[in-house]
DNA sequence: CGCGGCTTTGATGTTCATCAAGTAAAGTGG
DNA sequence: CCACTTTACTTGATGAACATCAAAGCCGCG
Protein backbone atom coordinates (compact mmCIF):
# COMPACT_ATOMS: atom_id res chain seq x y z
CA UNK A 1 0.00 0.00 0.00
CA UNK A 2 0.73 3.83 -0.84
CA UNK A 3 -0.32 6.71 0.92
CA UNK A 4 -1.82 9.35 -1.86
CA UNK A 5 -0.44 12.72 -0.51
CA UNK A 6 -2.15 14.77 -3.63
CA UNK A 7 -5.75 14.07 -2.60
CA UNK A 8 -8.85 15.14 -4.14
CA UNK A 9 -10.78 17.22 -2.18
CA UNK A 10 -14.32 15.98 -0.71
CA UNK A 11 -15.72 19.26 -2.61
CA UNK A 12 -14.38 18.21 -6.15
CA UNK A 13 -14.33 14.46 -5.70
CA UNK A 14 -16.64 13.07 -8.44
CA UNK A 15 -18.30 10.28 -5.85
CA UNK A 16 -19.40 13.31 -3.46
CA UNK A 17 -23.30 13.32 -4.65
CA UNK A 18 -23.11 9.43 -3.93
CA UNK A 19 -23.65 10.04 0.06
CA UNK A 20 -21.90 13.04 0.60
CA UNK A 21 -24.81 14.86 -0.69
CA UNK A 22 -26.97 15.88 2.46
CA UNK A 23 -23.88 17.20 4.42
CA UNK A 24 -23.65 20.72 5.49
CA UNK A 25 -20.91 22.74 4.12
CA UNK A 26 -19.09 22.32 8.05
CA UNK A 27 -19.41 18.48 7.74
CA UNK A 28 -18.31 18.06 4.84
CA UNK A 29 -14.59 20.42 5.72
CA UNK A 30 -14.79 18.06 8.64
CA UNK A 31 -15.46 14.99 6.75
CA UNK A 32 -12.74 16.35 4.25
CA UNK A 33 -9.97 17.00 7.20
CA UNK A 34 -10.00 13.24 8.51
CA UNK A 35 -9.46 11.21 5.36
CA UNK A 36 -7.08 9.99 3.64
CA UNK A 37 -6.41 8.52 0.11
CA UNK A 38 -4.83 4.87 -0.32
CA UNK A 39 -3.68 3.05 -3.09
CA UNK A 40 -3.22 -1.02 -3.03
CA UNK A 41 -1.86 -2.79 -5.42
CA UNK A 42 -3.33 -6.11 -7.02
CA UNK A 43 -3.72 -8.74 -4.20
CA UNK A 44 -2.68 -6.22 -1.43
CA UNK A 45 -5.11 -6.98 2.32
CA UNK A 46 -6.88 -4.04 3.01
CA UNK A 47 -8.33 -5.04 5.94
CA UNK A 48 -8.39 -8.39 8.00
CA UNK A 49 -11.81 -10.12 9.20
CA UNK A 50 -11.83 -9.32 13.03
CA UNK A 51 -9.68 -6.28 13.30
CA UNK A 52 -11.11 -3.02 14.67
CA UNK A 53 -12.29 -0.73 12.44
CA UNK A 54 -10.87 2.66 12.06
CA UNK A 55 -12.05 4.10 8.88
CA UNK A 56 -15.16 3.96 6.63
CA UNK A 57 -13.94 3.31 3.16
CA UNK A 58 -14.86 3.94 -0.53
CA UNK A 59 -13.58 2.63 -3.56
CA UNK A 60 -12.22 5.58 -5.78
CA UNK A 61 -10.92 3.62 -8.71
CA UNK A 62 -9.75 -0.36 -9.09
CA UNK A 63 -11.78 -3.53 -7.61
CA UNK A 64 -11.72 -5.23 -4.27
CA UNK A 65 -13.18 -8.45 -2.62
CA UNK A 66 -14.78 -8.84 0.82
CA UNK A 67 -14.41 -12.49 1.87
CA UNK A 68 -14.68 -14.45 5.09
CA UNK A 69 -12.03 -16.87 5.93
CA UNK A 70 -11.96 -19.59 8.27
CA UNK A 71 -9.59 -22.19 9.51
CA UNK A 72 -9.59 -25.31 7.93
CA UNK A 73 -12.32 -24.28 5.16
CA UNK A 74 -12.41 -22.76 1.79
CA UNK A 75 -12.16 -18.59 1.88
CA UNK A 76 -15.76 -17.43 0.51
CA UNK A 77 -15.71 -14.54 -1.35
CA UNK A 78 -19.03 -12.15 -0.04
CA UNK A 79 -18.98 -9.54 -3.20
CA UNK A 80 -16.99 -7.54 -5.91
CA UNK A 81 -16.79 -3.98 -5.18
CA UNK A 82 -16.72 -1.41 -7.89
CA UNK A 83 -15.82 2.22 -7.76
CA UNK A 84 -18.26 4.47 -5.34
CA UNK A 85 -19.07 1.05 -3.33
CA UNK A 86 -19.11 1.63 0.51
CA UNK A 87 -16.79 -1.46 1.33
CA UNK A 88 -17.06 -0.89 5.12
CA UNK A 89 -20.30 -0.51 5.30
CA UNK A 90 -21.29 -4.17 5.53
CA UNK A 91 -19.29 -3.89 9.31
CA UNK A 92 -18.96 -0.34 10.05
CA UNK A 93 -22.54 -0.92 11.94
CA UNK A 94 -22.86 -4.19 13.33
CA UNK A 95 -19.58 -4.17 15.93
CA UNK A 96 -16.50 -2.24 16.21
CA UNK A 97 -14.41 -5.13 13.81
CA UNK A 98 -14.84 -6.33 10.34
CA UNK A 99 -16.91 -9.27 10.23
CA UNK A 100 -15.31 -9.92 6.63
CA UNK A 101 -12.05 -9.08 4.92
CA UNK A 102 -10.80 -6.69 1.84
CA UNK A 103 -8.32 -7.07 -0.39
CA UNK A 104 -7.61 -5.48 -3.91
CA UNK A 105 -7.86 -7.69 -7.10
CA UNK A 106 -6.88 -4.83 -8.92
CA UNK A 107 -4.59 -2.00 -8.30
CA UNK A 108 -7.27 0.22 -6.22
CA UNK A 109 -7.24 3.78 -4.55
CA UNK A 110 -9.57 3.59 -1.66
CA UNK A 111 -10.72 6.68 0.01
CA UNK A 112 -10.66 6.23 3.84
CA UNK A 113 -12.29 8.36 6.44
CA UNK A 114 -11.86 8.46 10.26
CA UNK A 115 -14.76 6.59 12.02
CA UNK A 116 -14.94 9.29 14.68
CA UNK A 117 -15.30 12.05 12.09
CA UNK A 118 -17.82 9.99 10.21
CA UNK A 119 -19.85 8.61 13.14
CA UNK A 120 -20.13 12.66 14.11
CA UNK A 121 -22.02 13.01 11.09
CA UNK A 122 -24.33 10.42 11.32
CA UNK A 123 -25.26 11.80 14.95
CA UNK A 124 -26.10 15.20 13.57
CA UNK A 125 -26.79 15.04 9.76
CA UNK A 126 -30.31 13.52 10.08
CA UNK A 127 -31.06 13.22 6.15
CA UNK A 128 -27.51 11.73 6.04
CA UNK A 129 -28.46 8.52 7.74
CA UNK A 130 -31.61 8.23 6.10
CA UNK A 131 -29.71 7.88 3.31
CA UNK A 132 -27.37 5.39 4.81
CA UNK A 133 -29.65 3.28 5.97
CA UNK A 134 -31.36 2.71 2.21
CA UNK A 135 -27.83 2.26 1.04
CA UNK A 136 -26.60 -0.30 3.16
CA UNK A 137 -30.27 -2.10 3.35
CA UNK A 138 -29.69 -2.44 -1.26
CA UNK A 139 -26.03 -3.38 -0.44
CA UNK A 140 -27.24 -6.54 1.53
CA UNK A 141 -30.30 -7.22 -0.31
CA UNK A 142 -28.38 -7.33 -3.16
CA UNK A 143 -25.94 -9.42 -1.42
CA UNK A 144 -28.59 -12.19 -0.35
CA UNK A 145 -30.25 -12.28 -3.55
CA UNK A 146 -27.16 -12.84 -5.50
CA UNK A 147 -26.39 -15.59 -3.12
CA UNK A 148 -29.61 -17.33 -3.02
CA UNK A 149 -28.91 -17.03 -7.58
CA UNK A 150 -25.80 -18.95 -7.05
CA UNK A 151 -26.51 -21.55 -4.63
CA UNK A 152 -30.16 -22.97 -6.24
CA UNK A 153 -28.01 -23.16 -9.81
CA UNK A 154 -25.89 -26.18 -10.89
CA UNK A 155 -22.66 -25.73 -11.50
CA UNK A 156 -22.73 -25.32 -15.42
CA UNK A 157 -25.68 -22.68 -14.43
CA UNK A 158 -23.59 -20.76 -12.07
CA UNK A 159 -20.55 -20.69 -14.86
CA UNK A 160 -22.95 -18.94 -16.62
CA UNK A 161 -24.74 -16.65 -14.12
CA UNK A 162 -21.06 -15.31 -13.19
CA UNK A 163 -19.90 -14.83 -17.01
CA UNK A 164 -22.66 -12.65 -17.41
CA UNK A 165 -22.50 -10.51 -14.07
CA UNK A 166 -19.05 -9.81 -15.41
CA UNK A 167 -20.32 -9.05 -18.82
CA UNK A 168 -23.48 -6.95 -17.47
CA UNK A 169 -22.52 -5.38 -14.07
CA UNK A 170 -19.29 -4.91 -14.22
CA UNK A 171 -17.72 -4.23 -17.81
CA UNK A 172 -20.87 -3.91 -19.60
CA UNK A 173 -19.11 -5.50 -22.28
CA UNK A 174 -19.46 -9.18 -23.56
CA UNK A 175 -15.63 -9.07 -24.11
CA UNK A 176 -13.47 -8.64 -20.62
CA UNK A 177 -10.20 -9.52 -18.80
CA UNK A 178 -11.35 -11.62 -15.51
CA UNK A 179 -10.74 -9.70 -12.64
CA UNK A 180 -9.82 -13.03 -10.96
CA UNK A 181 -8.55 -16.46 -10.87
CA UNK A 182 -10.13 -19.74 -11.79
CA UNK A 183 -9.21 -20.58 -7.39
CA UNK A 184 -11.63 -17.48 -7.09
CA UNK A 185 -14.12 -17.69 -9.10
CA UNK A 186 -14.66 -20.92 -7.41
CA UNK A 187 -14.61 -19.05 -3.87
CA UNK A 188 -17.48 -17.09 -5.10
CA UNK A 189 -19.65 -19.34 -6.42
CA UNK A 190 -19.19 -22.24 -3.86
CA UNK A 191 -17.60 -25.08 -6.65
CA UNK A 192 -14.09 -26.14 -6.94
CA UNK A 193 -11.48 -24.90 -9.05
CA UNK A 194 -11.05 -27.96 -10.93
CA UNK A 195 -14.88 -27.69 -12.08
CA UNK A 196 -14.71 -24.37 -13.08
CA UNK A 197 -11.98 -24.74 -15.12
CA UNK A 198 -13.76 -27.86 -16.49
CA UNK A 199 -16.99 -26.14 -17.22
CA UNK A 200 -15.27 -23.01 -18.64
CA UNK A 201 -13.33 -25.40 -21.22
CA UNK A 202 -16.65 -27.28 -21.70
CA UNK A 203 -18.20 -24.01 -23.00
CA UNK A 204 -15.26 -22.56 -25.23
CA UNK A 205 -15.58 -26.40 -27.09
CA UNK A 206 -19.00 -25.76 -27.60
CA UNK A 207 -18.67 -22.27 -29.21
CA UNK A 208 -19.96 -20.39 -26.43
CA UNK A 209 -16.98 -18.71 -24.93
CA UNK A 210 -13.43 -17.83 -26.25
CA UNK A 211 -10.72 -17.80 -23.63
CA UNK A 212 -6.95 -16.85 -24.17
CA UNK A 213 -5.95 -16.89 -20.37
CA UNK A 214 -7.28 -13.99 -18.41
CA UNK A 215 -9.19 -12.97 -21.42
CA UNK A 216 -12.98 -13.76 -22.10
CA UNK A 217 -15.07 -12.98 -24.89
CA UNK A 218 -18.59 -14.20 -24.76
CA UNK A 219 -19.47 -15.29 -28.59
CA UNK A 220 -22.98 -16.38 -27.74
CA UNK A 221 -24.61 -14.52 -24.77
CA UNK A 222 -28.05 -15.86 -25.35
CA UNK A 223 -27.15 -19.25 -24.75
CA UNK A 224 -25.81 -18.37 -21.92
CA UNK A 225 -28.60 -16.47 -20.91
CA UNK A 226 -30.35 -20.05 -21.30
CA UNK A 227 -27.25 -21.75 -19.48
CA UNK A 228 -28.09 -19.80 -16.12
CA UNK A 229 -31.67 -20.26 -17.02
CA UNK A 230 -32.05 -23.89 -17.22
CA UNK A 231 -28.79 -25.41 -16.00
CA UNK B 1 -55.62 -13.85 10.33
CA UNK B 2 -57.65 -12.11 12.92
CA UNK B 3 -57.24 -8.35 13.93
CA UNK B 4 -57.38 -8.26 17.78
CA UNK B 5 -58.87 -5.39 18.86
CA UNK B 6 -58.13 -5.18 22.95
CA UNK B 7 -54.18 -4.31 21.98
CA UNK B 8 -51.64 -3.27 24.33
CA UNK B 9 -50.45 0.64 24.31
CA UNK B 10 -47.07 1.15 23.15
CA UNK B 11 -46.38 2.34 26.93
CA UNK B 12 -46.51 -0.89 28.73
CA UNK B 13 -45.53 -3.16 26.23
CA UNK B 14 -42.60 -4.98 27.11
CA UNK B 15 -41.00 -5.07 23.67
CA UNK B 16 -41.13 -1.40 24.22
CA UNK B 17 -37.25 -0.87 24.98
CA UNK B 18 -35.83 -3.02 21.98
CA UNK B 19 -36.74 -0.24 19.12
CA UNK B 20 -38.69 2.61 20.61
CA UNK B 21 -36.86 3.19 23.56
CA UNK B 22 -35.51 6.68 22.38
CA UNK B 23 -39.22 8.23 21.00
CA UNK B 24 -40.20 11.12 22.66
CA UNK B 25 -43.79 11.21 24.33
CA UNK B 26 -45.26 12.48 21.33
CA UNK B 27 -43.79 10.02 18.78
CA UNK B 28 -44.62 7.19 20.97
CA UNK B 29 -48.05 8.52 20.84
CA UNK B 30 -48.15 8.40 16.79
CA UNK B 31 -47.02 5.46 16.55
CA UNK B 32 -49.14 3.81 19.06
CA UNK B 33 -52.16 5.60 17.40
CA UNK B 34 -51.16 3.66 13.60
CA UNK B 35 -50.73 0.68 14.91
CA UNK B 36 -52.82 -2.64 15.07
CA UNK B 37 -52.28 -6.26 16.32
CA UNK B 38 -52.75 -9.20 14.08
CA UNK B 39 -52.80 -12.67 15.45
CA UNK B 40 -52.11 -15.31 12.39
CA UNK B 41 -52.59 -18.89 12.22
CA UNK B 42 -49.54 -21.79 11.96
CA UNK B 43 -49.12 -21.67 8.07
CA UNK B 44 -50.55 -18.41 7.17
CA UNK B 45 -48.83 -16.11 4.79
CA UNK B 46 -48.29 -12.89 6.78
CA UNK B 47 -46.59 -10.93 3.68
CA UNK B 48 -45.87 -11.59 -0.03
CA UNK B 49 -42.32 -11.24 -2.07
CA UNK B 50 -43.13 -8.52 -4.07
CA UNK B 51 -46.07 -6.90 -2.21
CA UNK B 52 -45.80 -3.12 -1.64
CA UNK B 53 -44.97 -2.64 2.68
CA UNK B 54 -47.76 -1.29 4.50
CA UNK B 55 -46.81 -1.96 7.46
CA UNK B 56 -43.31 -1.53 9.61
CA UNK B 57 -44.13 -5.01 11.70
CA UNK B 58 -42.58 -7.02 14.69
CA UNK B 59 -43.45 -9.99 16.03
CA UNK B 60 -45.03 -10.45 19.98
CA UNK B 61 -45.31 -13.87 20.22
CA UNK B 62 -44.84 -16.85 17.87
CA UNK B 63 -42.36 -17.75 15.23
CA UNK B 64 -42.33 -16.97 11.37
CA UNK B 65 -40.02 -17.79 8.82
CA UNK B 66 -38.84 -15.48 5.80
CA UNK B 67 -38.49 -16.92 2.88
CA UNK B 68 -37.37 -16.71 -1.13
CA UNK B 69 -39.49 -18.34 -3.51
CA UNK B 70 -39.09 -18.36 -7.69
CA UNK B 71 -41.23 -20.08 -10.14
CA UNK B 72 -39.13 -23.18 -11.32
CA UNK B 73 -37.03 -22.81 -7.75
CA UNK B 74 -37.66 -25.06 -4.69
CA UNK B 75 -38.34 -21.92 -1.37
CA UNK B 76 -35.56 -21.21 0.58
CA UNK B 77 -35.91 -19.97 3.70
CA UNK B 78 -33.81 -16.75 5.05
CA UNK B 79 -34.22 -16.85 8.48
CA UNK B 80 -36.55 -17.51 10.84
CA UNK B 81 -37.79 -14.57 13.48
CA UNK B 82 -38.36 -14.86 17.40
CA UNK B 83 -40.74 -12.87 19.37
CA UNK B 84 -38.59 -9.22 19.49
CA UNK B 85 -37.06 -9.50 15.81
CA UNK B 86 -38.17 -7.14 13.66
CA UNK B 87 -39.29 -8.97 10.50
CA UNK B 88 -40.09 -6.21 8.11
CA UNK B 89 -36.28 -4.74 8.65
CA UNK B 90 -34.75 -6.34 5.32
CA UNK B 91 -37.25 -5.04 2.91
CA UNK B 92 -38.32 -1.54 4.49
CA UNK B 93 -35.44 0.31 3.58
CA UNK B 94 -34.26 -0.86 0.40
CA UNK B 95 -37.47 -0.13 -1.83
CA UNK B 96 -41.43 0.00 -1.73
CA UNK B 97 -41.75 -3.96 -2.07
CA UNK B 98 -41.45 -6.89 0.35
CA UNK B 99 -37.82 -8.71 -0.93
CA UNK B 100 -39.39 -11.55 0.75
CA UNK B 101 -42.24 -13.48 2.02
CA UNK B 102 -43.10 -13.77 5.48
CA UNK B 103 -45.18 -16.69 7.20
CA UNK B 104 -46.42 -17.60 10.42
CA UNK B 105 -44.67 -20.89 11.45
CA UNK B 106 -46.93 -21.17 15.00
CA UNK B 107 -49.81 -19.37 16.17
CA UNK B 108 -47.77 -15.80 16.12
CA UNK B 109 -49.41 -12.46 16.80
CA UNK B 110 -47.62 -9.79 15.34
CA UNK B 111 -47.15 -5.58 15.93
CA UNK B 112 -47.34 -3.58 12.99
CA UNK B 113 -47.41 -0.07 12.37
CA UNK B 114 -48.14 2.29 9.60
CA UNK B 115 -45.51 2.79 7.54
CA UNK B 116 -45.87 6.19 7.00
CA UNK B 117 -46.10 6.81 10.84
CA UNK B 118 -42.76 5.06 10.91
CA UNK B 119 -40.87 6.61 8.39
CA UNK B 120 -41.85 10.24 10.21
CA UNK B 121 -39.87 9.21 13.39
CA UNK B 122 -37.20 8.41 11.22
CA UNK B 123 -37.14 11.51 10.10
CA UNK B 124 -37.47 13.27 13.47
CA UNK B 125 -35.54 11.24 15.78
CA UNK B 126 -32.11 11.37 15.49
CA UNK B 127 -30.98 8.58 17.92
CA UNK B 128 -33.94 6.01 17.02
CA UNK B 129 -32.42 5.96 13.30
CA UNK B 130 -28.74 5.84 14.25
CA UNK B 131 -30.13 2.68 16.48
CA UNK B 132 -31.89 1.19 13.58
CA UNK B 133 -29.19 0.87 11.40
CA UNK B 134 -27.16 -1.15 14.21
CA UNK B 135 -30.07 -3.43 14.18
CA UNK B 136 -30.69 -3.89 10.62
CA UNK B 137 -27.14 -4.33 10.36
CA UNK B 138 -26.85 -7.26 12.71
CA UNK B 139 -29.78 -8.74 11.63
CA UNK B 140 -28.07 -8.98 8.04
CA UNK B 141 -25.08 -10.11 8.97
CA UNK B 142 -26.22 -12.80 11.32
CA UNK B 143 -28.15 -13.97 8.20
CA UNK B 144 -25.09 -13.93 6.39
CA UNK B 145 -22.93 -15.57 8.89
CA UNK B 146 -25.79 -18.32 9.00
CA UNK B 147 -25.81 -18.64 5.38
CA UNK B 148 -21.80 -19.63 5.14
CA UNK B 149 -21.86 -21.46 8.21
CA UNK B 150 -24.57 -23.64 6.79
CA UNK B 151 -23.49 -23.80 2.80
CA UNK B 152 -19.95 -24.62 3.69
CA UNK B 153 -20.72 -27.83 5.71
CA UNK B 154 -21.80 -31.67 4.50
CA UNK B 155 -25.46 -32.39 5.03
CA UNK B 156 -24.69 -34.55 7.97
CA UNK B 157 -22.85 -31.26 9.54
CA UNK B 158 -25.70 -29.01 8.38
CA UNK B 159 -28.45 -31.11 10.39
CA UNK B 160 -26.48 -31.08 13.32
CA UNK B 161 -25.95 -27.40 12.96
CA UNK B 162 -29.72 -26.86 12.66
CA UNK B 163 -30.28 -29.06 15.51
CA UNK B 164 -27.67 -27.01 17.67
CA UNK B 165 -29.53 -24.03 16.29
CA UNK B 166 -32.59 -24.77 17.41
CA UNK B 167 -31.92 -26.05 20.86
CA UNK B 168 -29.33 -23.01 21.68
CA UNK B 169 -30.62 -19.88 20.07
CA UNK B 170 -34.40 -20.33 19.77
CA UNK B 171 -35.34 -23.16 22.53
CA UNK B 172 -32.36 -22.84 25.22
CA UNK B 173 -33.56 -26.54 25.92
CA UNK B 174 -32.30 -30.24 24.57
CA UNK B 175 -35.58 -30.71 24.38
CA UNK B 176 -37.95 -29.22 21.72
CA UNK B 177 -40.69 -29.51 19.49
CA UNK B 178 -39.91 -28.65 15.80
CA UNK B 179 -41.22 -25.58 14.50
CA UNK B 180 -41.34 -26.35 11.00
CA UNK B 181 -41.54 -29.39 8.46
CA UNK B 182 -39.00 -31.71 7.09
CA UNK B 183 -39.14 -30.16 3.90
CA UNK B 184 -39.15 -26.80 5.67
CA UNK B 185 -35.93 -27.65 7.20
CA UNK B 186 -34.37 -28.87 3.60
CA UNK B 187 -35.65 -25.34 2.37
CA UNK B 188 -33.76 -23.83 5.26
CA UNK B 189 -30.17 -25.72 4.85
CA UNK B 190 -30.75 -26.31 1.44
CA UNK B 191 -31.07 -29.97 0.81
CA UNK B 192 -33.87 -32.20 -0.20
CA UNK B 193 -36.54 -33.30 2.08
CA UNK B 194 -35.47 -36.96 2.38
CA UNK B 195 -31.94 -36.85 3.31
CA UNK B 196 -32.78 -34.37 6.18
CA UNK B 197 -35.29 -37.37 6.79
CA UNK B 198 -32.41 -40.17 6.27
CA UNK B 199 -29.72 -38.33 8.39
CA UNK B 200 -32.41 -37.44 11.55
CA UNK B 201 -33.00 -41.28 11.42
CA UNK B 202 -29.18 -42.02 11.20
CA UNK B 203 -28.66 -39.69 14.14
CA UNK B 204 -31.51 -41.80 15.94
CA UNK B 205 -30.34 -45.39 15.30
CA UNK B 206 -26.60 -43.83 16.44
CA UNK B 207 -28.45 -42.80 19.80
CA UNK B 208 -27.60 -39.32 19.30
CA UNK B 209 -30.63 -38.16 19.10
CA UNK B 210 -34.65 -39.11 20.30
CA UNK B 211 -37.25 -38.20 17.63
CA UNK B 212 -40.76 -38.97 18.17
CA UNK B 213 -42.57 -37.21 15.39
CA UNK B 214 -42.03 -33.16 15.50
CA UNK B 215 -40.65 -33.78 19.11
CA UNK B 216 -36.86 -33.98 19.20
CA UNK B 217 -34.44 -34.63 22.01
CA UNK B 218 -30.94 -34.30 22.03
CA UNK B 219 -29.55 -37.09 23.82
CA UNK B 220 -26.11 -36.26 23.29
CA UNK B 221 -25.02 -32.75 22.57
CA UNK B 222 -21.18 -33.10 22.40
CA UNK B 223 -21.40 -35.42 19.85
CA UNK B 224 -23.69 -33.65 17.97
CA UNK B 225 -21.39 -30.56 18.39
CA UNK B 226 -18.77 -32.49 17.26
CA UNK B 227 -20.51 -33.63 13.77
CA UNK B 228 -21.34 -30.08 13.14
CA UNK B 229 -17.71 -29.14 13.66
CA UNK B 230 -16.06 -31.82 11.31
CA UNK B 231 -18.76 -33.15 9.16
C1' DC C 1 -64.12 -41.99 5.20
C1' DG C 2 -61.11 -40.61 1.74
C1' DC C 3 -58.04 -37.22 0.10
C1' DG C 4 -53.83 -34.74 0.24
C1' DG C 5 -49.84 -33.61 2.51
C1' DC C 6 -46.15 -35.18 5.50
C1' DT C 7 -42.99 -38.81 6.64
C1' DT C 8 -40.10 -42.76 5.82
C1' DT C 9 -37.05 -46.16 3.42
C1' DG C 10 -34.82 -48.29 -0.47
C1' DA C 11 -32.86 -48.46 -5.09
C1' DT C 12 -30.70 -45.95 -8.72
C1' DG C 13 -28.16 -42.66 -11.21
C1' DT C 14 -26.12 -38.05 -11.61
C1' DT C 15 -23.44 -34.50 -10.09
C1' DC C 16 -19.71 -33.12 -8.11
C1' DA C 17 -15.30 -33.23 -5.14
C1' DT C 18 -11.05 -35.38 -4.65
C1' DC C 19 -6.77 -37.21 -6.20
C1' DA C 20 -3.11 -37.32 -9.34
C1' DA C 21 -0.01 -35.60 -12.70
C1' DG C 22 1.47 -32.56 -15.96
C1' DT C 23 2.03 -27.89 -18.35
C1' DA C 24 2.17 -23.03 -18.34
C1' DA C 25 2.87 -18.68 -16.15
C1' DA C 26 4.45 -15.63 -12.75
C1' DG C 27 7.30 -14.25 -9.03
C1' DT C 28 12.09 -14.36 -6.62
C1' DG C 29 16.82 -14.13 -5.67
C1' DG C 30 21.49 -14.41 -7.37
C1' DC D 1 18.61 -11.91 -17.18
C1' DC D 2 18.42 -16.61 -16.04
C1' DA D 3 17.75 -20.52 -12.93
C1' DC D 4 14.63 -21.60 -9.52
C1' DT D 5 10.47 -21.86 -6.92
C1' DT D 6 6.03 -21.22 -6.45
C1' DT D 7 1.49 -20.48 -7.92
C1' DA D 8 -2.01 -20.87 -11.47
C1' DC D 9 -4.06 -23.61 -14.87
C1' DT D 10 -5.58 -27.93 -17.18
C1' DT D 11 -7.21 -32.75 -18.00
C1' DG D 12 -8.42 -37.38 -16.76
C1' DA D 13 -9.78 -41.08 -13.63
C1' DT D 14 -12.17 -42.42 -9.52
C1' DG D 15 -15.29 -42.58 -5.89
C1' DA D 16 -18.21 -40.21 -2.60
C1' DA D 17 -21.94 -37.36 -1.73
C1' DC D 18 -26.14 -36.25 -2.93
C1' DA D 19 -30.65 -35.79 -5.73
C1' DT D 20 -34.17 -38.20 -7.90
C1' DC D 21 -37.56 -41.68 -8.40
C1' DA D 22 -40.67 -44.91 -6.50
C1' DA D 23 -43.65 -46.93 -3.12
C1' DA D 24 -45.85 -47.33 1.11
C1' DG D 25 -47.54 -45.95 5.80
C1' DC D 26 -49.19 -42.27 8.59
C1' DC D 27 -51.78 -38.38 10.14
C1' DG D 28 -54.92 -34.59 10.09
C1' DC D 29 -58.80 -32.45 8.14
C1' DG D 30 -62.91 -31.44 5.70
Amino acid sequence: MEIIHDITSCKTCIYRTLLFNSLTPEELDSINKSKREIKYRRGEVISRQGQEIKEFMYLKTGLVKLYRTEEGYKDQIISISKPGDFVTLLSIFSGSNYKYSIAAIEETVICAVRIDSFKAVINTNQAFVTDLLGKMSIMYDGIIETKFNITKRHLRGRIAYILLYFAEHLYENNKFDLPISRREIAELIEMTTENVIRILSEFRRDGIIEIDGKNINLVDPDRIKKICQLG
